[in-house]
DNA sequence: TTGATTTCTTGCCATTTGGCAAGCATCCTG
DNA sequence: CAGGATGCTTGCCAAATGGCAAGAAATCAA
């Protein structure tokens, strides 16, 4: 079984090996999520931790006034889960689809659970993943307060090049939190330098 | 020991009772910070988890220009700690202070690690902590995005009307991605109604 | 290939927010 | 109580962003 891009992607966040690294790779699952497939349907409890080996997604919610707003992009060797909903068993207010063709390696909260308590090790790499997944969103929202949307844009433009060449450019605007028009403008702004 | 809330804390997010609550309330120590003092100073390492019973406190951080800004408001009978420092054990870039004279308990990472693997409820109780506080971040960020800072004032108003009345204008001003010019005027708007 | 659909860009103008500096107000300290 | 610091408000104008509608470009399906 060819799970070494999950072993590494493991072993980068906690150090484990031999059979407490095989124990836990054994659980995951193989897994392929077609273009536009929903990995996860608002209104659903998420029942699933994804790690992403190839391909990209995007998760996005509705605000009230109905319109899609895009709250997260998901790239390559990135792990895919909706907090909340996955944990705190909750019906998922958002929805997670697949940009591209995507391959990776799944779990369910179950499997994850048992996980946690037999294997310290594992214990420690589940809370790496919130923790890490938290910390970024922190980020992302500092970002949101001091940095202006032609730096974020740019921002996106350098980190993110992969994902953002599949996203559709209203939903890169709504994930920045500008509008379409705003993000055509800036854009025409940033390609003149 | 009077430490009735704190087990109310628990239990509201847990179900736990008997020895093994116990066992997690006795590692918990009384502590009080007063006004203005620092729970957390950017460029040291988190050590602590805190329960706050009484009074409440501001995290802020700086800009690029130095500027503050304000990442959160803890209010009474909440949890308060700094994700990325305490988990990851990275010098912090964030402050946390008191705004008024506080009292809660509070444990190290070392005692929170310990208690982690002997007890099931604790973790369980631990992962709670991670997920609320992320979904709350997540909810804060949305409203970033498609709220208008009058929307977000008016907001804080009404659910965090305790914090508001001891935090300077500026401080709630950065918090919700403004200036305190714009604040001000926002504040004029609605007082008028 | 062609027509239909969707996405992206643009022009025009409105609204929101910011920057600065001055003026009040409040609070603290001696 | 006086003086000084700090925090809050306001006026003026600039910059950033939004809303709408039309048109251009790209995409998709027959």
């Amino acid at each position: 079984m060819a799970k070494e891009v999950l072993i590494a992607f493991i072993q980068s966040n906690i150090p484990v090996s031999g059979s407490a690294l095989t124990n836990i790779i054994d659980q995951f699952a193989e897994r392929l999520i077609k273009k536009n497939e929903f990995f996860l349907k608002e209104g659903t409890v998420s029942n699933d931790y994804f790690f992403l080996e190839t391909g990209c997604m995007r998760a996005f919610t509705h605000d009230p006034d109905g319109n899609e707003v895009t709250t997260y992009f998901y790239a390559k060797n990135k792990y895919v889960f909706e907090v909340s909903s996955l944990f705190m068993r909750t019906v998922s207010t958002e929805n997670i689809q697949a940009l591209t063709d995507c391959a990776g390696y799944s779990i369910t909260f179950e499997t994850l659970n048992k996980l946690f308590h037999a294997s310290p090790e594992f214990r420690e790499f589940g809370r790496m993943m919130l923790v890490k997944a938290f910390a970024a969103f922190k980020q992302r929202t500092l970002e949101l307060i001091n940095k202006s949307a032609e730096e974020r844009y740019e921002n996106l433009m350098t980190t993110d090049r992969d994902v953002f060449q599949y996203a559709q450019l209203k939903h890169i605007a709504s994930y920045l939190g500008i509008t379409d028009t705003s993000l055509s403008r800036i854009r025409r702004e940033s390609t003149k330098k």
